[in-house]
DNA sequence: GGATTGACTGACAACCTTGTCGCTGTCAAC
DNA sequence: GTTGACAGCGACAAGGTTGTCAGTCAATCC
């Protein structure tokens, strides 16, 4: 059990190179090789190098090294909206992980939805001289971003697209994921279909809208406005609304995420009477809730893993032009998408 | 909508001070000044060099001022299990946000249990002079962090104790809120309860074992060793498990976390048989199950917020003893927990 | 008129590391 | 005994930025 003898000898100076080198009686090019495995150092040099390195307590500073190099700072910057959301961390990790691969670190930073924030962070990162950007865009305007993609540093927008910069993309079907859950719940008898979606600025939320609107098209059943409510964002916004669309006749909801998902299904708790349900979005104990619920599922770990992949070949010079990944929604019919009216 | 002439024109050079002051017709500090808002400019003189910034799109190189200044590179590091476990990613939502109010970045990274990985981050994080760091133990070794907690870099552990090292540290009341879980299973009428927990290397999975033990001396009921099972990982394992502790006559099961309270769950839904059920950790949706899951709930971002402003105080000379911070744990009973034998 | 002020600006060193290049010493081969 | 190959090592510059300090110049003051 080590115990610092003070608790944080503040603002100790650190070793550098050539304390190392001074102690161990070499020159800091010599201290340079070691710690960089480079050949041509005496074993008896070497091992000296190393006793200084130990005693000291020396760690070579990869900020200078980084400088003196002028290449990778071996980072890779993540913007998004919210870490602490199930669907962003996953995301999160699997960008993680491809980063481990690649041998590089992730710096994160939530937007919580402000374009501002985003901005900042996304400077911020580049500032930092990131070798690549991933970005979840919180705005619509990604202007600023020029000046960096064309001083090289590549930039991919996952889960929505960039406002107006043509950029890598990889997106959710959301279009035809929402057209395919109306579908669903036509056959399943339904006509009178309610939408309850996210603030229609949000991309994927006004998309899903578009979806609804064209499933409801294609089953040749009416796109009835009134049974629309887009953006409320508390239980208490999402329960009135619940009880509105039902008083409007709806017998089946379609949820535009997961939180709405979650959201409904406590406004329903309550309620006796059960529409049927089906929510973009899987979500963990789906299919343990009763009547399980019916998801649009899709592989957020795999759109995290694509935009990781894009962005490291743009950073080993692929410059093919932009390109925009579409991954598919399946409908994973779980009982509450399949209740009849 | 702007398009990039070339999609990357790879490794151009990105602009430096220099680039614009030879541009501005000015000395490389006058851009320094300009960039930093130091006093002292003639605006006229300003204007032309924010006129060549914006020309070459420069940016200053945060790497280089911080080498440069010596001091903050405004970066704390988080080393995690996983932050695709909403336990983490909440407290790393946390801890983002504390550091952004203190000004600085994030650089996140998941050891995924492997004390190996913890190590590599942990010291990575350091030779890119972060801060500060706040780890989530995969070991039990920590000696490798005493040369950087000497050199000045302060190091907060978070949700289980460093294995040899005395340092801030934040945690759950892993031992009494078991312990209370238990009373409060007896209290509903049980004398047999089964424990399902975590790996036993884990600090948190021990230290709510002894709890267990602890909560049923205090009960007066007997221990018994077969009603225990520890490490599970598999669906298939936790069922396994469920089924022999039933068989054994439990009547009340406690689970070791989320995870396994998940499991649990999933092996439960395929029986009739319904025994008491409380978990260790809240979880999203607990509330809407059938029967709702009584939990043993903590706040996991005041967790994450108490370690980060730990830290950040420490960073700012705070150098009192380590301290040892204990966050309480408090039983929701929701109904699985109140299921009489 | 000359001195003093103050606003503005630039030259230069320094931060820590690495790449380049040239220097020394050793040793085998001729 | 001379040559040459080569291992081993160090001096120095560079990378982009900032702090220090000294300099210029016009305006103001006695």
């Amino acid at each position: 059990m080590t115990t610092l003898s003070e608790p944080s000898a503040r603002k100790v100076r650190r070793a550098t190179m050539s304390d190392v080198a001074r102690l161990a009686g070499v020159s800091i090019k010599t201290v340079s090789r070691v710690v960089n495995d480079e050949p041509g150092v005496h074993p008896d040099t070497a091992e000296r190098v190393l006793a200084a390195i130990e005693q000291l307590g020396f760690r070579r500073n990869l900020g200078a090294r980084n400088l003196r190099r002028g290449m990778s700072t071996g980072t890779i910057g993540l913007v998004l909206e919210d870490v602490g959301n199930p669907f962003y961390s996953v995301l999160t990790r699997a960008v993680e992980e491809v980063a481990r691969q690649y041998g590089r670190q992730v710096l994160t930073g939530s937007s919580a939805e402000d374009p501002a924030r985003e901005r900042e962070l996304a400077l911020e990162f580049c500032s930092r001289r990131v070798d690549g950007l991933i970005v979840v865009p919180a705005g619509m305007q990604h202007g600023y971003l020029v000046p960096e993609m064309r001083a090289g540093t590549p930039v991919v927008f996952v889960d929505r697209p960039a406002g107006d910069v043509v950029a890598d993309t990889v997106l959710v079907d959301n279009l035809g994921g929402t057209a395919a859950m109306v579908g669903h719940l036509v056959e399943h008898g339904h006509s009178r279909l309610a939408f309850l979606g996210d603030a229609p600025d949000i991309f994927t939320a006004s998309e899903r809208l578009r979806g609804f609107r064209e499933g409801c098209a294609r089953a040749g059943i009416r796109f009835d406005e009134s049974l629309v409510v887009m953006g409320p964002h508390t239980d208490a916004g999402v329960k009135s609304a619940v009880d509105r669309l039902l008083a409007a006749g709806a017998t089946a909801l379609i949820t535009g995420n997961n939180r709405i998902t979650i959201m409904v299904l406590r406004a329903l708790s309550t309620l006796d009477r059960r529409p049927a349900l089906a929510g973009f979005d899987d979500f963990e104990l789906a299919d343990l809730l009763d009547p399980p619920v019916t998801v649009l599922a899709h592989d957020i770990a795999a759109m995290g893993r694509a935009a990781a992949e894009l962005l490291f070949a743009r950073m080993e010079g692929d410059t093919s032009p932009p390109r925009r990944i579409v991954l598919p929604a399946s409908i994973i019919p779980r009982g509450s998408g399949e209740v009849r009216p």
